[in-house]
DNA sequence: GATTTATGGTTGCCCAAGGCAACTAGATGG
DNA sequence: CCATCTAGTTGCCTTGGGCAACCATAAATC
């Protein structure tokens, strides 16, 4: 059994009540650095993983190859952040010729992207070289910890996917 | 035991092989969503918080209360982040009154950074605004899951302060 | 002790990500 | 036909942050 469970259960049989406060600290805490450092992560990654590529196109190629045919109000949805911001850097990917955008022939308004042959290509490199980074940073793990990782995180996304909706554009209320 | 630690135990023993590299790919999935929707996350936090902190300045005051005196380099450190912006950020909070910088007696090109007393009370504030925040989302999930991420998420973030050191200025060769 | 080099911070300039608001264009419903 | 709604686009703004140049002090070397 791995490091971070074993402490887990333990305290799990110990007082449940004041280490409440101090659990949500606890998170806090850490989110606060992680959010920090992000930034300078995912240049750190982005950088590796091709120049042309930039840090948030990755993610966002990611997403509409998972999901085809995407359209842009998905995406938005999904990272919770503004149309506005969705439809920029959707018009650099195309630019760069690596998503195509084509009307939606049942709505009018809306365009389905797809990845080019370029684009898919392109992706898979950096996602290769951007995996071999999670390799080299996470490699030291125990591989259960890895999964208990992704597992927490997703978690927390999803936590987060709730109130991305309303305020603030996005959702529009 | 918690949802997430049966999952992971189950699969601890389960192909150890085949699964590394879904593991590294799901954390690496995670993270970027996650990262996306980082200053969303920031801004709802800090907004709610106290209109006249801005999201960044938070966690500042954090780590400046928690080592004192703190200097301007041990933040850059701490957060990953280059001089200039700590730099920058202090100011502000300096304007504001929530922080002072007297000059570092053993070492006169350096400051020692401590809280007013406005600073302190302000913090404590936000600090429990927060958490409120945190409490609202985190309350449905077991104890030891909440513990758990933030365990995850710390070990995370050391990994990531070793590669912080190196390029971009920040470390600075 | 004077000169070089290193270090802590500040500032100017730039970029990227994102929000908001105003707008266009197609869709829906009266 | 007109009103309203919705998908995207674009202009303008703010934040966070990097880089480089710079200043002041410290250390090191001669």
């Amino acid at each position: 059994m791995s490091e971070a469970q074993v402490t887990a259960v333990t305290r799990e049989h110990a007082g449940e009540h004041a280490d409440e406060h101090e659990a949500y600290c606890a998170v806090e805490h850490q989110l606060g650095v992680l959010l920090r450092r992000a930034r300078a992560f995912s240049a750190e990654m982005g950088r590796e993983v091709h120049p042309e590529l930039e840090p948030g196109a990755y993610s966002l190629l990611i997403r509409i190859d998972e999901v085809v045919p995407a359209r842009s109000s998905d995406l938005t949805e999904y990272f919770g952040v503004g149309k506005a911001t969705i439809s920029r850097q959707l018009k650099v990917l195309e630019e760069l010729g690596l998503i195509e955008r084509e009307p939606d022939p049942a709505d009018g308004r809306a365009h389905l992207l797809v990845l080019t042959g370029e684009g898919r290509q392109r992706l898979a490199g950096a996602r290769s070289a951007r995996q071999e980074r999670f390799r080299a940073m996470l490699g030291t793990w125990d591989l259960g910890d890895v999964e208990l990782l992704a597992r927490m995180l997703g978690r927390f996304n999803t936590l987060t996917d709730s109130w991305t909706e309303p305020g603030r554009e996005r959702g529009r209320a």
